[in-house]
DNA sequence: TTGTACGCGTTATCAA
DNA sequence: TTGATAACGCGTACAA
């Protein structure tokens, strides 16, 4: 590894001129010295050691894009196709403004702002927290923190989130589904808190203003975990006979169900109409074509990974809380009754 | 931030036996102050400073995932649900190591040496390398390295490689295909390097252990990319009219064309039969539910990532060439004909 | 058993 | 226009 210090060594200058020069702090160098330390640095293929810039300037340049793990469908986070997507979303962005992203996942808080204080990061995204997760994070840690997909209306005291117009899109295909005649109306996902709860909500809404009532079992709570998941899904066709419709929190298990109808020789949308949310790959390649409320999952990790480097920049953003649009996608998955 | 200098000064003792405390390096160390540390370590939440811990050892604990981005059918890599289950194998055995990892994309091969470089990562993964793009790294880049999905006989001087049989899984489905009676059998890849060829070499040694006759135009083409998609769906449904089965180099191929012969009213498998490659999700969702060979992707980036730290830790591995095992997964889109 | 002092590679301050 | 030199926080010979 050749140092700054080798090359001052071997060009017979001090390191404050090749520092300068690499920085283009050029106003107090003269021109024959730039170029050749310039030249001296493409022929060695000159690298910085991010650690000792980092430990001389107190910072980073890492984003950490902290992720709770739940107990949760996939043994791994990032196998989820809404996580990755996200990621993916986040890591061009950071690539594309010249930072690193860290990712850590843990279910524990305490390990993640560890993680973040020892590396020292310029800023922090956070996903997955529940309740008050992202409050104490924000405690503790005192740079930047965009949050993702929080539902907490305390949290934006202490940080942004990016999240999406959840209950607006739900309202929308729920009302969607009564245009079309529907009236017995389940709704699917696998817990009522957050994002979850939000869509929950926009149902019961649209349910209302259309004067239909909402009972308790029209709730149908699915059970992904593998082991039980073919039990959850037996049920689910059971108790789906009593329903015209199924409104599914995400396009995964729209298309789940639809397996497990298939399979039960439950003909979709002929016997049952379904909807999904998210609008993925899956939902789009799945025959009949899955109509579904579309989000801009990338999109999201951009905006919020954008955000926090403005943050970073000095630059504070205009709306601590920023929602993202959804959009109906008609397809082929719900038919006129 | 609390150095070990505050801790030593505020403790009345030196910076070393703080320092021993922390790394348990206890022997040398009275049971009294090693107690006093560590209470006062608890007490104001201690947090090294990696910067500095790096600077000093020249480790990084960093696991470097570097991927070459090819111009794809994703905007983004980690949108392939094969990566981002790779990234997560990789990204929960790093971490269950107590190592980090950091991503890295790039289209460039001396981007992604400089950045391995900067960061002093103490070992190198890589993956969508190209013909000698692995050797290049290496001779550059003196930490391990391990490939995963490399085809490069040369390349094995140099590193580690995890693959997979892909020749004799491919053999296997193609011979199970031609066991059920089909004879023209077409094969779809978007490309035929690396992978995608050992997958179609296999196709072709089991067409002729068979004595059918391969002809070139069996060989198709997909072009994935998102404005010419459709026009390549449409040529690949009327091609397949002169298949009675088509075997597709990946699960992803496979659902989309069972849905673009589904829109052109082609029923799988009574009117073509369809076999795919990789067993996700997806394939297994699909209604007729997919043939397909089976690879755990997970455990592949596990093992290149636990291949890696063993390597770091100084044992080296008994074989440079890992192939993981494949399998056949024998679902409902071929019939017997 | 504990402490001093130096090196790691870089940047920043200030003097020449 | 350039050069010494002191930080940054940690680990570790070596000395006490």
């Amino acid at each position: 590894m050749v140092t700054i210090k080798d090359i001052a060594g071997q060009l017979g200058m001090s390191t404050t001129t090749v520092s300068n020069v690499i920085h283009g702090k050029t106003k107090e160098v003269s021109q024959a010295t730039i170029d050749r330390v310039q030249e001296f640095l493409k022929q060695v293929d000159y690298v910085p050691n991010i650690n000792a810039r980092n430990l001389a300037q107190n910072k980073s340049k890492i984003i950490g894009f902290a992720m709770k793990a739940r107990a949760d469908k996939y043994s791994n986070l990032l196998m989820d196709p809404f996580v990755s997507e996200l990621v993916g979303g986040v890591e061009e962005a950071v690539r594309n403004s010249g930072y690193f992203m860290m990712i850590y996942i843990s279910s524990d808080i305490n390990k993640i702002m560890r993680r973040a204080s020892t590396w020292n990061v310029d800023g922090l995204l956070l996903f997955g927290m529940l309740n008050d997760d992202g409050i104490r994070v924000s405690e503790k840690y005192k740079n930047p923190i965009v949050c993702i997909d929080t539902y907490s209306i305390e949290g934006l005291k202490y940080f942004t989130n990016v999240g999406l117009e959840d209950e607006k899109g739900s309202y929308e295909m729920t009302g969607y589904l009564i245009q079309k005649g529907h009236r017995r109306i389940a709704f699917i996902s696998d817990n009522q808190t957050g994002v979850d709860l939000a869509r929950f909500n926009g149902y019961r809404r649209a349910l209302n203003d259309a004067g239909i009532e909402f009972n308790d079992r029209d709730f149908i709570q699915i059970r992904p975990h593998e082991e039980e998941v073919e039990d959850s899904l037996s049920e689910i066709c059971e108790r789906l006979k009593d329903y015209s419709a199924v409104f599914c929190v995400s396009d995964l298990y729209a298309v789940m169900i639809m397996a497990a109808l298939s399979d039960r020789g439950v003909k979709v949308p002929e016997d049952i109409s379904v909807a999904g949310f998210d609008d993925n790959l899956m939902g789009r390649l799945h025959r009949p074509a899955l109509t579904t409320v579309h989000q801009d999952v990338k999109q999201k990790g951009i905006v919020a990974a954008t955000t926090l480097l403005d943050i970073i920049k000095g630059e504070a953003p205009v709306n601590r809380q920023i929602m993202l649009p959804t959009g109906l996608v008609i397809r082929d998955t719900v038919r006129a009754i």
